[in-house]
DNA sequence: GTGCATGATTGAATCGTTTTAATTCAGTGA
DNA sequence: TCACTGAATTAAAACGATTCAATCATGCAC
């Protein structure tokens, strides 16, 4: 049924090993030669078949990634960025979805090593590195995504957290904000905690500013409209005059329940920043500040640092990548 | 290097044979061997080669799916419908985003026969289908997503964009309003042409009912702004006094720019109604009526048609899911 | 004690490609 | 004319799991 080399073969009138290296290296082969098995491989339809490709090779041209939630835009772009350097190898990825969920993360490290990728890109749950530390210990290297391990054990690429905190925080602070609020959590979230450190940096420099924290259930948009609505109903003297929100998902719903049916102006009464800087921020009734931090680069740099230690020499590199400031109108002069 | 059942053999006394069957059919094979060669899997850290089971059974346990776009939620729940379905048979989801781009649709094609996955899912571009045929000539089955094709040749999952557009229009007609307008485009997308198609007989059935085209350039938050700027600026004897916007983000854009500093109320002056009922929906600022489609499901049942197909009776089937209305605040009682 | 059925285990063949060492052949220089 | 070089091609040996026909025990009935 279906076609071999060895009908490929057949049908040229050469060994099977010409018909492979027309296939791998067209040039040790002689020109009249490499067009007569080119026609026999259009001729019959021939597909190469990666499985046994693969046995031969050892290991496959794929790279698996998985990522703790397909639906945030951030890891989109991750996985986009790891794709580009990827293709540029002429090999694939493989996405996977951990959805926070240790069961799915192990499940999928085991389809992976299964299927002898040439390695693994991960933002691993914060429970399973004796895992990852096995899969490393029989050949596989793992870059870990946005998140580093204190005995500098794996290659990792990250985005500091604080200075994007620190960012956010001073520009308030420059812009003429005393009283600010961190609005964000859980706190047992590496990125929440270190961006709130971050704020609290920028704060204990300047005298006579103040932080307060605003503690959310996750990261999404209701948990934002949730936190916002108690700031809603305090008196105008007890809200804070500026806002630093975790993440632009909550930074949204804060958005939307500050200025439902003309409440509190933004940026006049209080000004407002995010973090990740998604396509939707700047769409926002009011375009969002925020901190970018440069997803695809970092999925581009992960497969980078997987090639390099894969290839030979046994480096354990660690990239950290400064996030930027992006101004936008909710961060305008107040009222 | 790696271990092979070779070595789990040795290191258990048995055949390969028996680690085989262990590994596969452990109810043929004497409780205490299972045990014996448990323990030699478990001691040499054995991990079965996808590649050389592939190559031997002759396909692989991995369903191709090919999107138009990755960043869109519908796709995303469309993926997590089909991979709940391909984890009930042990199989996994390869994810390929061709962005709307032909190249890289035939990029993900050529990719996955030559993996040769059990089955294809695709929401094909438009031009294109003779590579789908000569893939499903070569053996590998394909189905369709959320598209289906006049000659019958495909299997096919989609919805019926007419009935979802007469839905939305419908509910707003029933509600009291009498000038609808639909926003979106480009035509050429059949999504749209459809849903644009539902309106109008919706319209048709109810005497003294307009329905004006407003036309956008793409289907994003930015395109649905656009439009509603326009309609903003108009008198406001001349503007509608309901809007069904071709999709959710659309609609996210038209509230936004309606109601940017208090301008029009919805629903007071104008009713807004979207397609897809995207999580954002239901938290944006006033909570969006739309129409719900059944993505995950769609994927699901995708997977369980190319299961179907690929395992024997050659059957054609085509499957059309109906939408659902979803009233929320937007499309409330007018002022 | 022989014959048989049943269950457990084995060994070899197989999947389709890549790779390496071996072979062929034409051409070159002595 | 012979030996030798280099390019082009070939044949066979991998890669590692699965499968199937064949073998080996074991226990039971007669």
């Amino acid at each position: 049924m279906t076609v071999s080399v060895r009908d490929v073969a057949a049908a040229a009138s050469v060994s099977v090993g010409t018909v492979s290296n027309v296939l791998n290296r067209p040039d040790k082969v002689a020109p009249a030669t490499v067009a007569r098995v080119t026609a026999a491989i259009e001729e019959l339809g021939f597909v190469r078949n990666d499985a046994a490709r693969q046995l031969r090779a050892g290991r496959s041209r794929s790279i698996g990634l998985v990522v703790l939630d397909v639906r945030n835009p951030f890891f989109t772009d991750v996985a986009r960025g790891a794709e580009d350097r990827a293709a540029e190898e002429g090999m694939t990825i493989l996405l996977g979805n951990s959805d926070e969920n240790t069961d799915r993360e192990r499940a999928y490290l085991d389809l992976f090593e299964e299927q002898r990728v040439a390695g693994v890109l991960i933002s691993p749950l914060a429970d399973d590195l004796p895992r990852l530390q096995r899969l490393r210990d029989r050949g596989t290297t793992v870059v870990l995504v946005d998140r580093e391990v204190p005995d500098r054990s794996f290659s990792s690429v990250a985005v500091d957290d604080v200075v994007g905190g620190y960012l956010a925080v001073r520009h308030l602070i420059e812009t003429g904000r005393r009283r600010i609020a961190f609005v964000g959590g859980p706190a047992s979230i590496r990125q929440v905690a270190d961006r709130c450190e971050g704020a609290r940096r920028a704060v204990a420099e300047s005298a006579g500013v103040t932080l307060e924290i605003v503690p959310t259930e996750s990261l999404s948009v209701l948990a934002g409209r949730a936190a916002a609505e108690g700031i809603r109903e305090r008196a105008a003297s007890a809200r804070p005059d500026a806002i630093f929100a975790a993440n632009d998902l909550l930074a949204m719903g804060v958005l939307q329940a500050l200025m439902m049916q003309g409440g509190i102006d933004v940026p006049g009464e209080i000004a407002l920043i995010g973090y990740d800087d998604i396509d939707f921020a700047s769409a926002a009734v009011v375009p969002l500040s925020s901190i970018r931090q440069p997803a695809a680069l970092i999925g581009y740099t992960a497969v980078d640092l997987m090639l390099k230690e894969a290839g030979g020499e046994a480096v354990q590199e660690r990239v950290v990548f400064q996030p930027e400031l992006v101004v936008r109108e909710s961060t305008g002069v107040g009222a």
